[in-house]
RNA sequence: CCGCCCGUGGCGAAGCUGGAUAUCGCAGCAGAUUCCGAUUCUGAAGGCCGGGGGUUCGAAUCCCUCCGGGCGGGCCA
């Protein structure tokens, strides 16, 4: 089912389309091509509550002053059967369109009638999509950029299933591959420190350093000694990494759990390397005549199908330094790359039926969006079904300064520590207050500050004033009941129609949210949502004025509730009744 | 060198599928509560939307170029 804004726009368009036509027909405008207009809620509440321009784009095909066609349109237009009462002429030729008070009524009726589902819509049908999101290393402790990662896959997948998608959470754990390799190492030079002192091994450079990796190596020789001192190194490490990785992903799960994030799956790459996964698309790589040995590796022709993702200059071309490169999918050592099991897994994926993937990644992984939806396509699937949404990192601040994090020094802040300090709610709101591209600061003096400086308890606020109004007028025997059309009709204070205008919109910034992969928009406007209520709480009373007025802004009341209930309760964030 | 992201009042941001007088918060100034929660609200002040060029009826928004900041260009992930 279409929603009111949608209904009221199409009617609109409709109307503007015949207007033109009748007109033509008339000889009031010359016979053309009808022009592509476009129709939107103007900023100034004076040019109405929807505008048009058709007269403006239609200057050029018609050969005539847009004013002129403007005024032919409107002598044209019939508005009959739509929620608009009236349209005006302004500016260069701007059609503006006003809509009749029923509108509103109908509206608040409609945020009553559907609830906790006001918002949600079919617009996506129910498409199955997969948001993969965090997969953070499990060789150590999640940090800042996966607690933004968190709110934000999170919150998208939230996003796309009130927009009617068939939404599924996945985390994938990197428990193979080098990294683990290194894991290993690390983690068996730190245990023969523990007992071998000045004499044993150094950490090499480019090995885990984190205090961490001590930790487990402690932990281990805590529960068994020095048992491993005797054995070989492999035997070692495969011990060390068997006691150690369990353990850093029940911590990575127990902080996802904190965060309340809830994965469908956490899907382990380790299954890809054991089923044969891996070699299987090396095999149809191989078999499409795109895989050749060099150097005693293993490569594939990536060059041509990563080109398509790459964005060429105005000549249509790839500078040479930028151009396109093969690449190695199992090393001269014999083990896979990492682009290897990673083609595998995304296979995996859309062999599991998902019609569209969405990857939230850092972006200091941006060059392997080309490589791996050419890579998509070169194993007869389609790269354009893969979505990668790039996500800027996050500086950390207190007192105004920058907070450091790194993983090499060990004091590195990690996402358990954050979520001590700072209060989920918090974190999970303002993670989510800047689109994925955008670089962004997360200020902890802010997350901790319970006023309303701090946007979730601003929100929050509006909430329990609303029910504290609610609580107040029950105990004089007031509840909210049904009203009659006029008692809607009576709220026409400005405050109370920009209130209602605002809460019309939104279905439609949901799912304007969810095609742009920008959960944030949500959080923009729930906060405009609060600021609409508390400017209309100061300037209209509910309690103490005549009856149908005050059952009408009562019901205003319910619905802003249920709206700001209904974003918070999506994102996960704490609803209080008071505070 | 090449590529990606970003640049909006003192600070932080919204607006970016082109529309009318560029929006909001913080700090600072002036106000509002006998009354539903002041964790709120009202008003004034503050701007060459990084610079320049182009596209057009119209540009913060699209294109080019330059400047400034962040990130990347592995048989790392």
């Amino acid at each position: 089912m279409s929603f009111l804004v949608k209904q009221a726009t199409s009617s609109l368009q409709g109307c503007v389309k015949a207007a033109m036509e009748k007109a033509i027909a008339a000889g009031q405008l010359p016979n053309a091509d009808l022009p592509a207009f476009t129709l939107e809620v103007p900023a100034d509440r004076a040019h109405g509550d929807w505008a048009c321009n058709a007269a403006m784009a239609g200057a050029r095909t018609f050969h005539t002053a847009p004013r002129k066609i403007a005024e032919a349109i409107c002598e044209n237009l019939d508005l009959s059967g739509t929620y608009f009462d009236r349209c005006e002429i302004a500016g260069p030729g701007f059609l503006n369109f006003f809509l009749a008070p029923q509108f509103w009524v109908d509206v608040l009726r409609d945020i009553l009638q559907k609830g906790e589902s006001y918002g949600r819509s079919d617009y996506g049908q129910g498409e199955k999509v997969m948001v993969e999101f965090v997969s953070a290393n499990p060789t150590g402790p999640m940090h800042m950029g996966n607690a933004r990662g968190g709110a934000l896959g999170d919150c998208l997948a939230a996003v796309l299933d009130a927009a009617g998608y068939n939404v599924w959470r996945e985390f994938l754990i990197n428990d193979a591959g080098n990294q683990i390799q290194k894991f290993g190492l690390s983690l068996s030079v730190r245990y023969q420190q523990l007992f071998l002192g000045d004499n044993a091994p150094e950490l090499p450079e480019d090995s885990y350093h984190g205090e961490d990796i001590l930790d487990l190596a402690k932990a281990y020789a805590d529960e068994h000694g020095d048992a491993l001192m005797n054995v070989s190194e492999e035997e070692r490490r495969s011990a060390l990494v068997a006691f150690g990785l369990p353990r850093n992903i029940a911590k990575m799960k127990r902080d996802m759990a904190k965060y309340r994030v809830e994965y469908d799956e956490w899907f382990s790459e380790t299954t890809l390397h054991e089923s044969g996964a891996v070699r299987n698309v090396i095999d149809i790589l191989r078999e499409k005549g795109l895989i050749y040995e060099k150097d005693g590796a293993t490569w594939y022709k990536a060059s041509s199908f990563t080109e398509k993702y790459m964005k060429k200059d105005k000549k249509g071309e790839i500078s040479e330094e930028n151009a396109p490169k093969d690449e190695v999918l199992i090393r001269q050592n014999g083990t896979p790359t990492y682009m290897a099991a990673d083609i595998a897994y995304h296979k995996n994926k859309f062999d599991r039926g998902f019609s569209r993937c969405i990857d939230v990644w850092g972006a200091d992984h941006h060059g392997h969006v080309a490589r791996m939806k050419g890579a998509m396509d070169a194993i007869g699937l389609d790269g354009e079904k893969l979505d990668v949404v790039l996500m800027q990192l996050v500086k950390l601040m207190q007192n105004g300064e920058e907070v450091r994090m790194s993983k090499r020094t060990g004091k590195a802040i990690q996402l358990s520590d954050l979520l001590d300090e700072v209060p989920v709610d918090a974190a999970r709101f303002l993670f989510n207050m800047k689109d994925a591209g955008t670089q962004m600061k997360f200020d902890l003096d802010l997350a901790v500050q319970q006023d309303a400086e701090n946007p979730v308890y601003y929100v929050q606020y509006a909430h329990a004033r609303i029910c504290s109004i609610l609580r107040a007028l029950k105990a004089d025997g007031i509840e909210p009941r049904e009203c009659t059309n006029e008692e809607l009709m009576l709220l026409k204070e400005p405050e109370e129609v920009e209130l209602i205008r605002h809460m019309a919109s939104y279905t439609d910034e949901i799912i304007a949210a969810a095609k742009a992969y920008d959960p944030a928009r949500i959080n923009h406007y729930v906060i405009t949502l609060a600021t609409l209520f508390h400017k209309f709480y100061n300037s209209c009373r509910v309690k103490g004025v005549e009856d149908g007025l005050c059952a009408a802004r009562l019901t205003l009341c319910v619905c802003a509730k249920t709206i700001i209930h209904n974003v918070l309760t999506m994102f996960k964030i704490s609803c209080p009744d008071s505070m």
